[in-house]
DNA sequence: TAGTTTGTACAGTTTTTTCTGTATGTACTG
DNA sequence: CAGTACATACAGAAAAAACTGTACAAACTA
């Protein structure tokens, strides 16, 4: 039978997600291959991907590469299996903060020390004596990087908050309401 | 006097900024703008932003706009003032809720909008006699978009609790400490 | 009104990113 | 051991993005 219907519900929504990867700054390319991952039953082999996707296989190596740095995909082991297997991993909630854990946590960390370091020098500098102008000028500006600090504090809390998963306390995983 | 202490403490911090706005989908440059309007006293016009960062003023003019567009930076009015004046918005916490909010919700509307219309189509072809595999296919694609829809509930409301402010019950700002 | 100043549309250039095919090293098979 | 299958490094091609200078429209000035 030729119903193209179930194909075609599949691929709506595989385009769907492809589209909106942008928000895990990854190309429409590498959403494609992951939202066919995501519906295939089994675990896929390169050479599988480059069929599906009608790409070289590559653009699926280092697709997949891609993917799995973003810990949003796992290789896989068969028995008796030659080829790598990958399929993406199934829990989309540790998927998502794990994602902006790392990121956010990778920005905070290296504008914190920036601010930080800045500040001390700051600090040393408004010791001695300088003209007036340029002693307002290191006045202002540590009172944005102590701003700029705070919220890199705050910042870091949220992510304490998804990291621990204790945002799971404050907004029920859907599944679990059932 | 020709400290340059003062203006090697800012650049660093700038610097940082720069390169971490990346978590905002924005280039080195842009955040580099970014980062020299946060610290500027006064707002900036194109032409200072243009001496300042050695660019051309269309790319500060793109730029700009692209700050604009994402709720960083607001065009100021002041009088007598000829050119446009623009400044970056003081509430970072608000700028960071503002746009994850926004991008977050539309990938979620998307995929959402997408997931429903595939759930609803495929629940009207298994009314009808397909074939064994295919049903059993159609089965296992409702699985895995309904997982979907769970998720981007889920997710919908962390963004209300951002939205709505109720993140700053969660965890306090740091400013508002003392 | 004519003459400036200012911001941006647009076209062309440079730079960066993505994608492909070939080549190579590694790990299996018999 | 040779022979095969596989993943990926690498170089080059194609596509996309960032950046610039020119040209022009809108807004202001006198």
């Amino acid at each position: 039978m030729q119903d193209k219907r179930v194909e075609n519900a599949r691929e709506r929504v595989i385009e769907s997600i492809s589209k909106n990867m942008d928000i895990y700054s990854v190309t429409p390319s590498v959403g494609r291959l992951y939202g066919a991952m995501f519906f295939e039953k089994d675990p896929m082999t390169l050479d599988e991907m480059k069929d599906k996707l009608q790409m070289s296989k590559t653009s699926m190596s280092t697709g997949v590469r891609t993917l799995i740095d973003l810990n949003m995909v796992d290789k896989v082991w068969r028995k008796g299996e030659r080829k790598d297997l990958y399929e993406v991993k199934s829990d989309w909630y540790q998927t998502f903060t794990d994602f902006f854990c790392i990121h956010w946590r990778k920005g905070i960390e290296m504008n914190r020390d920036a601010c930080k370091e800045s500040i001390a020098e700051l600090m040393k500098v408004m010791d001695e004596d300088l003209s007036k102008e340029e002693k307002m000028m290191a006045e202002a500006d540590l009172d944005k990087m102590s701003y700029a600090l705070g919220y890199y504090e705050w910042l870091n809390k949220v992510v304490d908050l998804f990291e621990s998963r204790r945002i799971f306390d404050v907004i029920d995983k859907e599944d679990e309401l059932k």
